[in-house]
DNA sequence: TTCACTGCAAAGGCTTTGCATGGGC
DNA sequence: GCCCATGCAAAGCCTTTGCAGTGAA
């Protein structure tokens, strides 16, 4: 996605673009390979001189993922991330050095593959389908729009 | 894994076997399908009559984790869930009630399958590979060996 | 002008830590 | 007897909330 598709979202979701969420697009397009935290936005944005706060950084964040313009990441528990890529895909996550990178899920996904082609040894995996379920399909459900304490 | 199982994995590794152990070994089994969080292990614990504290839930899960008996779920961002299945499978999500159910891998794995199959309507994915990348396979790494801050 | 957005401060809530005590092996 | 494991309390830390002020449309 581009700045400007990013910019035309905005607008046809009727939320308003403003100067703190351009720079959280700039700085999610351009940290794109880092997954970056909220922590980490905020603080790219400042240090390059945009004028933001963190509250501000979270909110936007949570309403761009809240509108599927981009993916929130939750597997640090304690720091989401937060990533722009919105083909599905795989997360390869290095144990070693905590870096992220995208494999497409198109192509035929066994670890052997990974390891010839991209060196990545598989250790453990996570797979998560997130929609819903047949009771709440049929209407069902009153229960607030989220994974939660069952 | 059985009960037996699990003790006997316990001894191998060098742990203790310890009743407070014995407790979250036990309603793990139970509360399988749950994928329970560790507060509600130890909800259930205390229930049956279990005496333990909620911080030992908390080291014990941890320990099981690390050592690959459970597996950690931390896709509620604020509360880890945990489940014994070790087989690879997709959690299936549901938003609307927050039920976690499981899906074996190797079937052919599509949204429509899943419609049909399950009942289940996909909205989105979420597919993570954990290991280590080629640099770290070589010995590069000195990090910590988790998904860190990069 | 209007209402969503921003920002500051404080609260919230799960998880971890420190440290003394206790119990497997 | 040696250490790991447990438990209590307190701290940590990311994230959310409340509320008044601000700016996009």
């Amino acid at each position: 996605m581009t700045r400007e598709g990013m910019i035309e979202s905005l607008r046809e979701k009727g939320l308003k673009v403003t100067s703190q969420r351009l720079a959280v697009i700039d700085i999610l397009m351009e940290q794109r390979v880092l997954h970056p935290s909220a922590a980490r936005v905020f603080a790219a944005a400042t240090g390059r001189g945009y004028r933001l706060s963190l509250s501000t950084v979270y909110a936007t964040l949570h309403e761009f993922s809240r509108h599927g313009l981009i993916k929130t990441l939750e597997f640090d528990q304690r720091e989401n991330r937060y990533e722009m890529n919105p083909e599905e895909h795989i997360n390869l996550i290095c144990e070693g050095c905590g870096r992220i990178s995208d494999y497409p899920v198109s192509r035929a996904v066994s670890e052997e593959t990974l390891l010839a082609d991209r060196g990545f040894r598989v250790r453990r995996t996570r797979m998560e389908y997130y929609g819903f379920c047949r009771g709440c399909l049929r209407g069902g459900s009153s229960r607030k729009p989220r994974a939660g304490k069952t």
